[in-house]
DNA sequence: GGGATCTACCGCCACA
DNA sequence: TGTGTGGCGGTAGATC
């Protein structure tokens, strides 16, 4: 756990499955992300290893060949197991795949390994069962068909990540870099989670509740009403009161066009998204200071411990004391 | 725990 | 006629 930036060398294996007409991209994305993450001394955290149903080399959907890979007994000594998206075949199709890759994921969990799905990955974890009756979601170009194949699974089309412990599934590609980096996160801290994002030259911090579709992703240069110079004002006065008022008037924009741009460009309401953002800001500081979690609070602009326990419940499942004893920087 | 109040959100419509 | 923007009012959730 937090142990990796306080000098533990413990590394997790991380197993990303790959088969014929695995997505190219889909597969690199955990190998880079986990691949990147390493204590304070630079010494990896996971080991990345690749697996095949049968241990051959594959087709990937790019058409280049995956050798030097492992068979899937490999996953029995697997922390974690990634399941990349297939860019066509039976589980994209009919909903089946290979009885002994859904034996192997099934089992692997039942022995409380961890499995996450990058993109039409969630078909294969649906069709091995491992979602009946647990949250999903996949890439939204592919959400009816999903819905038709598997209607026992709740899918949520409209998120970057699903958690639904210990099966995540992810949405596009670039939604799989979030969910690896949300699982770094979960495993070493924020710091740690933060330097591999750095390293991988992505965002930081995309929580899973984040729209996958976004009308307006990059903001015009030109527009200097724009609401992206209030996020960055935001984020500079996140212990100040803020009011949606306020910031409306601070980039000349009437309340409701305000609250109209801000989803757009965000996928979320003004106060979701500055929750979001106080909440990690509460945990940059308990992990990296030793200030009160009164203080803390505070600076995060949660006002209140009893606020930021509630949210830190609701989001973290865990307390600001416990959350700091497991991931405190020493 | 329940009521009052405040604030945010969003559908709808009008206007430039 | 289509698009961007602002105002109004109803509803829901948060806070006191």
């Amino acid at each position: 756990m937090a142990s990796a930036e306080t000098g533990s060398t413990e590394t997790r294996r991380v197993a990303v499955l790959a088969y014929d007409h695995v997505a190219a991209f889909d597969l690199g994305v955990p190998s880079q992300v986990f691949s990147s993450a390493t204590d304070a001394d630079d010494r990896p955290l996971y080991d990345v290893i690749t697996v095949t149903p049968k241990g051959l080399p594959v087709v990937t959907s790019a058409g280049f060949t995956v050798s030097g890979t492992s068979d899937l007994s490999a996953i029995r000594h697997a922390h974690t197991v990634v399941v990349p998206g297939p860019h066509r075949g039976p589980a994209l199709e009919t909903g089946s795949i290979d009885p002994d890759l859904a034996t192997a994921l099934i089992d692997f969990v039942e022995h409380g390994g961890r499995v996450m799905s990058i993109c039409t990955g969630a078909f294969v974890l649906a069709a091995a069962g491992l979602l009946n009756g647990r949250k999903a979601t996949t890439h939204w170009r592919f959400a009816d068909r999903f819905r038709t194949i598997f209607p026992l699974v709740s899918l949520h089309p409209d998120v970057l990540f699903t958690e639904d412990a210990p099966v995540f599934t992810s949405a596009g590609a670039a939604a799989g870099i979030d969910l690896c980096l949300h699982l770094v996160r979960m495993d070493a801290g924020s710091r740690i989670a933060n330097r591999a994002a750095r390293r991988c030259v992505v965002p930081a911090w995309r929580s899973g509740g984040q729209a996958q579709y976004i009308e307006k992703p990059v903001p015009d240069a030109r527009d200097v009403s724009d609401t992206a110079a209030a996020r960055a004002w935001l984020l500079d006065n996140l212990s100040e009161p803020i009011s949606v008022a306020t910031l409306a008037a601070r980039v000349h924009m009437s309340e409701r066009h305000f609250t109209r741009r801000f989803r757009e460009e965000t996928g979320l309401s003004v106060v979701s998204w500055i929750t979001e953002q106080r909440l990690a800001r509460a945990r940059e500081l308990l992990e990296e200071t030793g200030l009160s979690i009164e203080e803390i609070a505070r600076r995060s602009g949660l006002g209140s411990t009893a606020n930021l326990r509630t949210r830190m419940s609701a989001a973290l499942g865990t307390t600001p004391a416990a959350y700091r004893r497991a991931f405190r920087v020493k």
